[in-house]
DNA sequence: CTGGAATATTCGCATGTGGTAATATACATT
DNA sequence: AATGTATATTACCACATGCGAATATTCCAG
């Protein structure tokens, strides 16, 4: 029984494990949008996003209502917000390690352009 | 400039996205413990864990003390215990879905079992 | 310094995830 | 019906992740 729960958890962290979600939920956390609205905002590839937004709704952390045309999203549960919040000041608190993560990683990056 | 801060968000999510670390954090929530502890609760492969392991502290989500033969583990910010919390209720809320979700879960194991 | 715990790391493999390009679907307008 | 627009899905490929088995490291006891 306790398992299952924490697999649970983990799929939804899972869906929250990427930098294109986090701005998804991000910005519907200010009200709904729709598809095509969160994909110029974002400046992305419209089959990209959409994936995204594939895995939101699989995981139930957004809802979508059709209008015509277009689809609008927004976040099912202000609790996900509630949650980024709380990863922002984890941030703020952590930011000089934070910083020295995100060296590391720009290292990476360059090494791996080499 | 919000990028490289959601690939950290991002980061920090990954590194929750998996039961056995969910797991380690609920169990460290109630106070520090050794390596061998954690292994014997979880009763998992020694390397398994330590891998594991190897990510919180990668993402620094946990502390190590060395104590003689043994590695002490703690976590390292409350924050995260709370966002851990908050994930607790967010499944509470929506334990229906959950149950569907865990159903499907268990069909395709029961699928790919055959 | 040798043997034995406790823990970490490496390797090889299977599976999962993310991206783009191409295609499909659904609705609206004419 | 035919076309255009908004969105979703599929196919394919590169790369990341998780696991067990084996090996390495570190520290203590004798």
């Amino acid at each position: 029984m306790q398992d299952p729960l924490r697999r649970f958890k983990a799929d939804i962290f899972q869906a929250l494990a990427h930098p294109t979600r986090i701005a998804i939920l991000e910005l519907l956390g200010e009200g709904e949008l729709s598809a095509g609205a969160l994909i110029e905002k974002l400046g992305m590839e419209q089959a990209n996003v959409s994936q995204h937004l594939a895995v939101l709704r699989a995981k139930q952390l957004v809802t979508n209502r059709k209008v015509g045309n277009q689809v609008f999203y927004s976040v099912r549960d202000p609790i996900i917000i509630e949650v980024l919040r709380l990863m922002r000041s984890f941030f703020h608190a952590h930011l000089k390690e934070a910083m020295g993560m995100l060296d590391e990683m720009q290292k990476d990056l360059a090494e791996s352009g080499r």
